[in-house]
DNA sequence: CTCTGTTCTAGTCAAACTGACTTTTACAGG
DNA sequence: CCTGTAAAAGTCAGTTTGACTAGAACAGAG
């Protein structure tokens, strides 16, 4: 039995990425089309589904042979199956998001086809592909304030004063140092790992490493996600 | 360009119907498999996705297929595409959660194939429709703590009490009656029609209607969820 | 060596919220 | 008219939240 439907899956791939001030922009790594429909235009990176793999391995693997980086966090967005969205006929997409850390999209090759973009100041793109960052950007807000991800963006250690960067700049807004210590504290979500990072001008902060042993929510409907 | 791969619409449907001790229980409706693999086993509705149809339409049509009613409320719940998920090949599944009305689901008609099952006294199901299932109760249980979504399983007017008893059948615990209206009139998502329910053995109560102005939470990325 | 600017870290305090509970209202039925 | 029941409104203490204050600990300037 075939349905007639094509198969895709596609990545809205976060990272925080050093912008024009020095200040880390929150950036979306996006392929040009070398082919109709929409030739020209930056979409997702994505292809179609592969007939051995599980579709979340499909998503990393694509987001692999785009930016070179493993990520972080995997999570399946949404099945997007308007009748409408490909002019070029039917096409259902499982699109997934996934947080990659700052240290390494520092590193991601850009090209011709493949350029990096702040997540606020998009432009036009395939298909219905502006409406499904919208979404994951939704998702990656909503999530950011009842789940522990943000050290997903950070490198295996790290400071509060880090961790409450992260939150400021994918929030878009201020937090207070000292009530953001207490909320991430109270989580239980990281512990101290007794270093210090010295150098600044003020009092060493501690170093923190994320504790994994505490589940906190959900990561969809199956305990572990396998990438491979 | 063709995958290999089917893709499927299946949905998990909740209702409140009467049960042992007229007690309402919340309740799925499951088919039968007419064939292999899995002949015998009991499934959720559902069916090959269609190339016209949107995958919520799909979704809303099997429902209607199954049980004759039209759903009061449907999102999609996931995208369901391990590898050995089905023994006969490659599918993926995309899956879909309703709620319908207990009136409704009253006369909703049973057959040999078709068969209302207790939503915590489910068989062993066909494929991996168990992990489904306890992934839509896990959804429909979190998402009504914060989402106004309980008067899809009543009628279009309601008094808190029956709004109550919704929330305590699929919380499966008692809830303070004066803290649930303080709750519930701080959410605004009700409003008073001004009638009262007459014939109990106490004072009558308000009657109420589903505010729908108030926009509370999210659909997933689509404004409106469009069946048709 | 002391002063200064900075940020880390630990508290304080009032407002808002939450869960448990009490009181008053309004009916049906005996 | 009394009683049982549930609706509806109110009370109260414990908890959480946001705004704020204060001491700690460093680097660099003078």
């Amino acid at each position: 039995m075939s349905t007639g439907i094509d198969l895709a899956v596609s990545t809205v791939i976060f990272a925080l990425r050093p912008g024009d001030a020095g200040r880390l922009v929150l950036s979306i790594p996006l392929v040009r089309r070398t082919r109709d429909p929409f030739e020209g235009r930056w979409s997702l990176p994505g292809g179609a589904a592969d007939a051995t793999e599980s579709l979340a391995a499909t998503a990393a693997r694509k987001l692999a042979e785009t930016t070179g980086l493993a990520p972080a966090y995997l999570e399946q967005l949404y099945c997007f199956g308007a009748p409408d969205r490909s002019p070029s006929g039917r096409v259902v997409s499982v699109v997934y998001w996934a947080l990659v850390r700052a240290d390494e999209a520092e590193l991601a090759a850009e090209g011709e086809n493949v350029r990096w973009f702040a997540a606020d100041e998009l432009p036009q793109l395939a298909f219905d592909h502006n409406l499904i960052v919208d979404y994951a950007l939704w998702r990656l807000r909503t999530k950011l304030e009842y789940a522990a991800i943000a050290h997903a963006f950070l490198g295996p250690t790290f400071t509060l004063a880090e961790l409450r960067q992260v939150h400021e700049i994918v929030l878009q807004r201020a937090l207070d140092p000292a009530n953001f210590r207490r909320q991430i504290e109270s989580s239980r979500s990281v512990v101290p790992t007794g270093e210090h990072v010295t150098g600044g001008r003020h009092r060493p902060p501690r170093l923190y490493r994320y504790d994994g042993s505490v589940q906190l929510v959900d990561n969809g409907p199956l305990t572990s996600v396998a990438v491979r």
